[in-house]
DNA sequence: ATGCCCGAGAACCTCGGA
């Protein structure tokens, strides 16, 4: 089982480069975010004629998540119970495993959260403290639970290329490292980090400046296994590749490997 | 340096992203 993030700013304009990946690296899953089109727009038959099931759900301009999958997909959900949210950030949905479990498949768009002292940020808080509530069920109705998706955090300094300058600036405050950590102590494992010890290894570069290329990156797009899952975790990457093409996504896939 | 670049929508600028 194959499990993969990748945030694509636009589904647009990168259906392209996502209808490659795809064929390229043959994932059972590929949870995507910030599709940036409605529903009507969405290129369900693009998928399947490389056999993909589509579940989405978009939203104009903004937002919008969708997983696409080997095997037809159950029970899903959109949006996250007792929270009215017109912003389209998160999909769950049941997969089948090879010894005939289940797995909960769950995807999310986190809010940015902008700066500490806006309103934005107290929607990102009010929309995370939602988010582990759903978890901490989740995790209870099915132990076999994976959340992938565009967390905009950093778990520590680790994922960071320059901590001083990112110093208490959204993305890597300590209050939104203590709300991951919340979140993840309800039976959540770093999936990436289990199998890389090292830093410097990101999955968002900044397209301004010389961001890329200079390796100025952060590390927000995680796949967050629960214990069962972890326990058949094999493997873990960062596939940078995309990040090389001609009008890239900013974000790159994030992998994780199941037995 | 609340900037640099990018996408969307609507109009040639603003908003949001991270």
């Amino acid at each position: 089982m194959k499990i993969a993030s990748w945030n694509v700013n636009s589904l647009r304009v990168r259906v392209e480069h996502v209808s490659d990946w795809l064929q390229a690296n043959s994932p059972d899953l590929l949870c995507l975010q910030e599709l940036k089109m409605v529903d009507e727009d969405f290129p369900i038959d693009v998928f399947s004629e490389l056999g993909y099931h589509s579940q989405f759900t978009g939203q104009k301009t903004y937002n919008g998540v969708a997983i696409l999958s080997k095997e037809p997909l159950t029970n899903v959900v959109i949006d996250m119970p007792d929270f009215d949210d017109p912003m389209r950030r998160y999909i769950a949905a049941d997969c089948p495993l090879a010894n005939g479990e289940t797995l909960r498949i769950v995807n999310v768009y986190v809010p940015n959260g902008q700066a500490l002292d806006s309103d934005k940020f107290q929607y990102k808080r009010a929309w995370f403290a939602k988010l582990q509530a759903a978890m901490k069920n989740s995790l209870s109705a099915n132990p076999n639970t994976v959340l992938v998706g565009d967390f905009n955090i950093t778990p520590s300094n680790l994922d960071v290329h320059d901590p001083k300058r990112w110093e208490g600036k959204i993305h890597c405050s300590d209050i939104e490292r203590l709300m991951l950590q919340k979140l993840m102590s309800e039976g959540l494992y770093d999936t990436y980090r289990h199998f890389n010890a090292d830093g410097d290894q990101f999955s968002w570069w900044d397209y301004r400046g010389a961001g890329y290329r200079a390796n100025e990156g952060l590390r927000i797009d995680l796949v967050l296994s629960s214990s069962a899952m972890l326990n058949k975790a094999i493997a873990s990457s960062i596939d940078e590749s995309p990040r090389k093409l001609e009008r890239p996504s900013d974000h790159t896939p994030v992998i994780a490997e199941y037995n």
